[in-house]
DNA sequence: AAACAAATTAAACAATCGTTTAATTTAAAC
DNA sequence: GTTTAAATTAAACGATTGTTTAATTTGTTT
């Protein structure tokens, strides 16, 4: 499959999430897409083939830009907690980026409707696991975090974190009186980043 | 609405929920579920009114056995941290026993397509918050646990860390090596629940 | 200007969706 | 045993689904 998509594509692709995200895949019609996206519903098998192979395109649209680069930061000049605050910071605004896509993969890679190859998905993430562990070794080796830290813990954390949060938007929107998606957003980046730096940093010193 | 239903139709709210959870709901007929549970199409629509219905009808029936007895954990002869200790243990206890429901309801939470009532929903995570809210005064009065603690950002990593696994599932079960169902409860029973607590824990301590 | 392929369209396709109808069976009450 | 309501069924309903077809328009090449 090919990574590069012309305008009307990418067009497609964008009102695509857009619509998978609010309404879930088996939620929204080619129609509604077509609609959107001011195209002949035949556009979508033209382009892609079929409705599945839009959100198999999707995918790899996405993540083909979505490689963190944590080798790179483990080599940076940094304390062993400033990496690992720089590690949420990327990891969150990523995830915040793309929340739309992290949207359908969850509900997808969950679902056992669709048989799909996830592959690229999977790898990703355990090449970030593997980032973050020589980061917590580095940190034990240096003495400042604790012993028996189970690194493939630490990620729900954060991620689950966020994603908990975002899926129920609606509820800490009222609660925390978010009104615009700039407020949204600026909570997120700065409140909630900072909750999970705490909650991490804590974690890795706390003893017993 | 009724709380109480026959045998045909917990039968049905049953494998309802389990296909919901599996396929989500715009990816489950009623057929689907009518065949699996060895019934008529029609005594859905008989029983319930509707597909929807038959939703909100399974929220209700989960729900009206879900609310906490945290304002009883409250007034229990405990520590501040024991208190907490025990209160991740309710939560995460009851999300896994109903994951297949907060699979669902989860998903249509976040989803803009139907609108329904998930006021029930709502008033039950305020109220476990203000119960939370409680213990966490309690402690920092007894200066066991630090000052300036937003009390709402705890949930998300409790339930958040939880529901991480549990949609990766896949994943995890890979990675720590759980081959069965048991294997995968007692992970969540023992060693995930143990990582939340003392990541609560560390965070309600920790200073700056 | 003619020729040609690519892009785009409206229309039709069969399949499936949720729901309703109308007929039949079941089971309890009298 | 008759009556009556509830439970259950098969069949059909119209609407919507994803996909395909065949015709038309567009844009480029000769």
């Amino acid at each position: 499959m090919t990574t590069d998509f012309n305008e009307k594509q990418l067009e497609i692709l964008q009102v695509a999430e857009e619509l998978f995200a609010e309404k879930g895949f088996d939620g929204t019609s080619i129609r509604d897409i077509a609609k959107k996206a001011n195209i002949n519903i035949a556009m979508i098998s033209y382009y892609f083939g079929s409705k599945e192979k839009l959100l198999e395109s999707l995918i790899i649209f996405r993540t083909s830009d979505l490689r963190l680069k944590l080798e790179s930061l483990f080599s940076e000049d940094l304390t062993p907690f400033e990496k690992i605050e720089k590690l949420i910071e990327l990891y969150i605004n990523r995830l915040n980026k793309n929340r739309c896509l992290y949207q359908i993969l969850h509900f997808e890679f969950s679902s056992k409707k669709r048989i799909m190859d996830f592959k690229v998905f999977t790898d990703v993430k355990k090449q970030n696991m593997l980032s973050l562990q020589k980061i917590i070794t580095e940190g034990q080796e240096k003495g400042v975090f604790r012993k028996n830290i189970n690194t493939a813990l630490l990620p729900p954390t954060i991620m689950g974190t966020f994603f908990h949060v975002h899926t129920n938007r609606p509820f800490y929107e009222e609660l925390f009186n978010l009104k615009t998606d700039e407020a949204y957003d600026h909570f997120i980046k700065t409140e909630l980043i900072n909750h999970i730096k705490q909650t991490i940093k804590a974690f890795l010193v706390y003893e017993n």
